[in-house]
DNA sequence: CATGAATGAGTGTTCATTCAT
DNA sequence: CATGAATGAACACTCATTCAT
């Protein structure tokens, strides 16, 4: 699918890449940046790494991103930031109740997000920001806040229809948040390695916490709808 | 008194003897890392600046701790000394609802964990899990059963005494855990740097996700603990 | 025409053919080449601004100059065309006081050279002489010796005419070139950076010096003191 | 000779070097770094030669200059900036003509600078100012300015005591820098390489340009041509 | 025991040079 | 002929680790 072509790009897109032929090369590094980012860390990962996970020598990376930190960035460009656009599109055709909206919410983005390799990106983030504040900032900017925003939306609408109770949408947006960043954050740390036991089904973990939200945010239905929290998908 | 130095060593000498009878020079050294790997993360900490901030030479440090990877787990270690049984104890004492019980908890940790140093602990795991696989396990062992363990006794509690409706108690105890880690991590990261619009007053925060595990977990009273989230503090 | 390309190559090809039929593209290379060495000294100037600045590829420099090094003797040569010749004719046709003459070489020097970027020339050959030794006793017999050779003329004629006293002719070069070169130097370095204050300006600079060799060459001063010039260490 | 005592340390005295006993490293490393960054330029002159000249590792250099940068500025104050302070006192101690005066000056300036290594700086600067503006500008500050101050002093008390006819110092300043740094650059360029014809003795070449300033700032002169200097183009 | 001087492998980045098209 | 994508050898600088004192 052709997402990419929709990406705003905030900046002079990539001061290196001219061809248009043969995207194939920024793609393949832009995926192997990706993994060992989020598998290793920005410090820890070494470009010379990455070229050679991608097929390529370290001089043909910086033929494509002039530094370390721009190629991080346009790997949250390509996986997060990029992605806004359409997200807030699809929240504003929304046709049915914010609940559904909730919902339908926070299961795509575990599709798209979550499930995937992009949500080592906030993991990363929040291990790294205070050593990398040029990147913090960027995140703040690029992700962030768009995020809160994009659910900023939702919860307003649902105060609007009625459908939400009265809050402070600054920690209602919280209240949706934590339970994803925590999601992500657990499947790339502790829950990847030893916790074998228990391997916190994530359709479950969401459903828990959607209901939640549900009965949290519910503004007349008391023990409503605890029933049929099956995702759709 | 060194008694032990004429001694003849009967064992092998291991590469670092952590004599007990000085550990006031391992016990800084523990401090000065623990601020450090947590304020910086592992890669980005340099331990010419943990001996510095211990007031010892580098040189000093390597007599203590053999490498900066063993000065990790050492310190990781060194901070997990189970203050379970204690909370434990409290919970079992506990006198009153399981409401309260739980806002107790909420509230108790904050102040005891996540508002102070220990709280970088682990920030530490989730960031550094993946580097060092064996102290993740050292650390599910040690700190996630137990404390899953103590939150769901608490969710046992609540549905036993039919205060909390049913349910599966495995995700309960994350929507209780998500929120706290959370704010354990967000403020030792993104939140600390650049996030200067609203800087997450955690009373405010801890409230709000308190009067949603009411409303969620709550059985029959369909809008009611919303006066009084006052922190009793 | 392109005859020459289906001809048999009789001789053994040399690594770079410079076909004399096509001279735009190395003469834009030249100059452009020129300029930045100039200006940035060899070690600094980077083959690809060189490219760039004369309009063609990377690639097509790397075909006309076997090396960057090539590149640069190249640019020293083609400089060097002498003129040396006219010059001499100039000064032989020259009627008027040799000390009109000397100023008319100064100046028309200055014109000719030294306010221009042929002057860049002798900057490069003091700055990268050591680096380059064939090309500076290329420097030296082509440019060095004529020059020399020049102004030699011009004081022998002086002395014979009487307007100059006796002098050794050796040292009495170095007093007319010394002058010249250090103009020529400090305009393309110290000079034209961060001495703000006051800019040297070349007229005065000239005039200046003019007079003193006008003053120092004279025969008629009365008193001397050419006698005890012996370094009194 | 207790010189470097008197040193007026402008930075904060070595970012690094904290024992005073063992100075000996630095002095290799200044020495070596002397000897290449003359001998290669700044520019071509890799740190990690200047400490195996100096007998240590890549690392111990940084362990006693921060950057390359710090190191050739400590090149330069060791050689040339930290002299000024003697020299000053020198002058401002000499009893005697000022003709005397600037002859014991560029000899003395010949014996301690222009015969030794340290006569490079000068032309490495005059090299690469282009593209090390910090450098420049130290330069510019440390050596150029307090030179020009210097022999400002002595043109200014041989104007005063009527042995120099009055001019304007500014370019008389440079009448007698020109010949130093020429000679100072010929000899560490084409002078040093296959000029072996005329090896330009130095005494001599110092003795003509001082007879000539003599003469040429001599006051006495009655038919000085001062008047027509004007440039007839 | 404690020090801090010394080390050298490793990191991000540049740039002359090559070569398939 | 001309291109420009690709390369890889350097380089400045860092930092965990060692060891003589």
């Amino acid at each position: 699918m052709p997402d990419s072509d929709t990406l705003p790009r905030t900046q002079a897109d990539g001061p290196i890449r001219r061809s248009r032929r043969k995207d194939a090369r920024p793609g393949e590094l832009l995926a192997a940046a990706l993994d060992l980012f989020v598998e290793k860390g920005y410090a820890a990962t070494r470009v010379e790494e990455v070229a050679q996970r991608a097929g390529v020598s370290k001089g043909t990376l910086f033929l494509y991103f002039s530094s370390k930190e721009e190629l991080f960035k346009a790997v949250v460009r390509e996986n997060l930031s990029g992605r806004f656009a359409q997200w807030n599109d699809e929240i504003e055709r929304f046709e049915g109740s914010t609940r559904d909206m909730l919902r339908y919410c926070l299961f795509n983005w575990w599709e798209r997000i979550g499930s995937t390799k992009a949500s080592g990106i906030p993991k990363l983030m929040m291990s790294e920001a205070h050593n990398f504040p040029e990147l913090a900032k960027f995140y703040q900017t690029e992700v962030i806040q768009p995020g809160n925003t994009l659910i900023e939306r939702i919860l307003q609408r649902g105060v609007a229809s009625a459908e939400f109770r009265p809050m402070d949408i600054t920690y209602g947006v919280y209240l949706v948040l934590a339970p994803m960043l925590f999601l992500a954050m657990w499947r790339h740390s502790l829950g990847s390695c030893c916790t074998n036991h228990q391997p916190l089904d994530p359709q479950k973990y969401l459903n828990a916490q959607l209901d939640m939200l549900m009965h949290g945010f519910g503004a007349e239905t008391p023990h409503s709808l605890t029933s049929n929290q099956s995702h759709p998908t």
